[in-house]
DNA sequence: CGGCGTCTTGGACGATCGACCAACTGTGAT
DNA sequence: ATCACAGTTGGTCGATCGTCCAAGACGCCG
């Protein structure tokens, strides 16, 4: 094996792990299939992490960063508070039926932080991100279409991921990709219906 | 050991399993921490089993059966569609806040069948499930409130299903009862204003 | 050139897992 | 009492896991 830093083959490593996880799941990630799928000998592995804990952690961290990322392109763009609306909810959905296996590693590791003691704050900071973002998207929707939404930020945030968590994990067990989309849509006009003319 | 029919030890030997998933979770639910939960000798367990995955799948569709019998007494009482609505929503959170370990061993579950080969088709039984309930239940109040629901009645319970999965997930996470609690309030709000009065 | 720190490697260890089995015990029917 | 069958038991097997280590290889600096 040609000889690397240390700290590249953790990056390579982070990678070849998420990539086993979306492939077999969280559990099956053992240290030697994430050494196989990057193809490395084994004695690698402990020279780069201390554990495998420590690089599921970094794999969750890494998932909500780009988790975040995604959906700060979401609401980007013009037109109308329906329009943005409508095209943030098509975009993130397809992003779920586009890599499936990604959000349902995201999932898995939230319920495996939630198990892991010294790890619960992993969850926790993962939904913190997911609402501080929301709430920053839907903020600004609102400012750059004139109006305040009638119902307070953080739980607008709330609601809006608890249905789109909602939705996702029921389609990854029946994949009813119309009455999921017509889900959306009626949160959408419901979104709608919550936004007044700024003062 | 007394001695006792196959048939009631498996029974015991699933409430065992169930307790062991609600505490340390469904990864750490092995063969052997079931049959200590249970105070029975090892070799007890593929006398009453075939295998590991057979006690899962039972629990599995116990799991199931329970969540829907539960749904059941929900909707039940008098009073008008917003006094139901708002009672039934109350009631579920209850039980969330009342049990979470039984909320949180559900989603592991799912998550677990969705991996396992073969077992996707108890994920999808579970979440057909669930949205046959809440469909009839929505149903139910429908007809006797004297409305109509404005959106198909499908794509209303899979809507209805989602802001309840979505917020407990969330609340695992976080423990934020004051908001979820608004949400629910909000997603209840909601499902009025798509009641029509019936022609 | 020589040494030193970084990286590489294959093998090994103890723990834990699902599964299995042979021997034993109790019970009810004959 | 005897026999057949259902239930019980403790031990053991092979596989797999996370982790660790000693020895070697590489490359940079003096």
């Amino acid at each position: 094996m040609s000889r690397m830093a240390a700290k590249d083959r953790r990056q390579e490593l982070i990678a070849a792990a998420f990539r086993v996880m979306v492939r077999d799941g969280v559990v099956k990630t053992t240290t030697r299939a994430v050494v196989n799928e990057a193809k490395m000998p084994l004695g690698i592995f402990h020279y780069c992490f201390n554990s495998r804990e420590e690089l599921l952690q970094e794999v969750i961290t890494r998932i909500t960063d780009s988790g975040v990322a995604k959906a700060r392109n979401v609401f980007e763009g013009e037109g109308d508070l329906g329009a943005r609306i409508a095209r943030s909810l098509y975009a993130f959905w397809e992003g779920v039926e586009l890599s499936p296996g990604e959000h349902q590693v995201g999932y898995e590791l939230t319920h495996y932080a939630l198990r892991q003691e010294g790890f619960e704050d992993l969850a926790r900071r993962q939904y913190e991100h997911y609402l501080e973002v929301h709430e920053q998207l839907l903020a600004e929707a609102a400012e750059s279409a004139g109006i305040k939404w009638t119902v307070p930020l953080p739980v607008l945030a709330r609601y809006l991921n608890a249905v789109l968590d909602g939705v996702t994990l029921c389609w990854l067990a029946d994949r009813n990709s119309e009455n999921t989309r017509e889900v959306l849509s009626l949160t959408g006009e419901h979104l709608m219906s919550l936004a007044a003319k700024d003062a």
